[in-house]
DNA sequence: CGTCTATTTGAATGTACTCAAAAGCGGTGG
DNA sequence: CCACCGCTTTTGAGTACATTCAAATAGACG
C-alpha cells in the first residue's frame, strides 16, 4: 500500500518498518471528483495533502474575479494551502481537483507529532521546502526577465505531462497571461515550425 | 557575542547552552565593503548567510544583461544561494553589499552535520523555508495580479525600512519594471496625495 | 441534439518599455 | 572647499506586448 509514498520518501530519507509504520498510519484518504473543492478560500486548512491519483490546481481569487493559479499537483506531489497551515487563519487560495482524485491527508497535529518523534521527516520536508524555494526563485526570475512564449515553451518543457493534460485556460492562468493570448502563442508557435 | 541571532533563533526552538556553544562554534564571520561581492554567479556557493549589518542583495542577469533582484538581506535576515546549496552546481545568481556588511556564514558541510547532530536546526529551518514559502507565493500572485504601482506601495508597506534604504534602480529591479516606470509611479503617487 | 464552456480570432486600448537626453546627487581628487 | 566625473533619477516621445471587449467557432457533456 503506497508504495509510491515510500519510494519517494526513502530518496531522501530512510525508514524502519516501525517508522514507516508510524506514518502510513497517519494518513486519511480523500477522494474528489473532477471539479470538487478541496480547500475553499476561507476554508481552515489543517492539512498537508499529498496526490495519489489525479490532479489538482490551487489558485487565488483576485479582487476583480481573476483566476491565478498557484501550482497544479499531479501524481506524487504535495500540496497545501501553506499560509493557512502555518498561520492558522483560513486559507487564501483555493485547491480544487481538476480530474477525479485520490488523495492523502496528512493533519496539522499528526503532523506535528510525527516530525517532533521522528526528526528524519523534519529533515525530509526541510529538504523537499528547499527544492521548492529554488523552483519558486525560478519562476519569480522568470516571470521578471522573459516575454510570455518563452514562459510558455519553458513550462511545456518543464513539465511536459501537465502540458498534455490541462486546458489552455489553466495554464494561462499559471503563466500570469490571459487564454487570449496564450491561444496567439500558441497560434504563432505552429507558424514557426 | 551574537545576541540577535540566538534570540532569533530562540523564537522558534530552545537550546542547551552546549548546543549554542556548538552552534556558535561553526559560524565565521566575514565583513564586507559596499559595492563587493559576497557570492558571483560561476561560484560555488557552499554556505548560508546570516546577516549582522548592513544590506546584501541577491540577483539575476539575464542574457540581455538586465540585472533582476531576487532578494534582500538586511540585519537579521538569512541569504544564500540556494540553487547552488543544494544541487552542488555553480551559482546562478550574484549576491553583492549594497552597504559595508558584517556576516556570519555557516558552511554546508557544517551545516549538515549541525542539523543532524542537532534535529532542532532541521526544525528551525524547516519553518524557516515554510514561512519563505509563504513570502513566495505571494510575491508570484501579487506579480500576476496586480499593477506595478500597487506592487510598489505593497512593497514599502510590508517592508518600509528597505524602501528608506534602497535606491530607487533596485527596487526597480526587484518590483521587476525598469527604473523609468518607478519614478513615474513614484511621482503619480505623490501628485495623487 | 442542444447547451454550456473553451478556444480562436479581430480590433482597439493601455501599461510598461525603449531610447534619448537633461537634471540631480555623491564621492573623489586637486 | 570646490569642481569635476560618474552614476542615479527624471522627463519626454514613440513603441510593443499583452490586454480588454466582442464575436465566431469548436468541443465536451448530458
Amino acid at each position: 500500500m503506497h508504495e509510491t509514498l515510500l519510494k519517494n520518501i526513502a530518496s531522501f530519507i530512510e525508514l524502519t518498518d516501525e517508522e514507516k509504520e508510524y506514518f502510513l498510519s497517519i494518513l486519511r484518504p480523500k477522494k474528489l471528483r473532477k471539479r470538487q473543492y478541496h480547500v475553499q478560500a476561507g476554508d481552515m486548512c489543517r492539512y498537508e495533502t499529498y496526490v495519489v491519483k489525479g490532479c489538482l490546481r490551487q489558485y487565488y481569487v483576485d479582487d476583480e474575479g481573476i483566476e491565478h493559479t498557484v501550482s497544479f499537483a499531479i501524481e506524487d506531489w504535495w500540496t497545501s494551502d501553506m499560509y493557512g497551515l502555518i498561520t492558522g487563519n483560513p486559507s487564501l487560495t483555493n485547491i480544487e481537483a481538476i480530474e477525479d482524485s485520490e488523495l492523502l491527508l496528512i493533519e496539522k497535529n499528526d503532523f506535528d507529532k510525527l516530525v517532533l518523534a521522528v526528526p528524519k521527516f523534519e529533515r525530509l520536508f526541510r529538504i523537499k521546502l528547499q527544492r521548492a524555494f529554488v523552483a519558486h526563485q525560478r519562476r519569480i526570475v522568470e516571470n521578471m526577465s522573459m516575454p510570455a512564449d518563452q514562459r510558455y515553451l519553458n513550462f511545456t518543457e518543464q513539465y511536459p505531462s501537465l502540458e498534455q493534460r490541462l486546458p489552455l485556460k489553466l495554464i494561462a492562468s499559471y503563466l500570469g497571461i490571459t487564454p487570449e493570448s496564450l491561444s496567439r502563442i500558441r497560434r504563432q508557435l505552429v507558424k514557426g515550425k
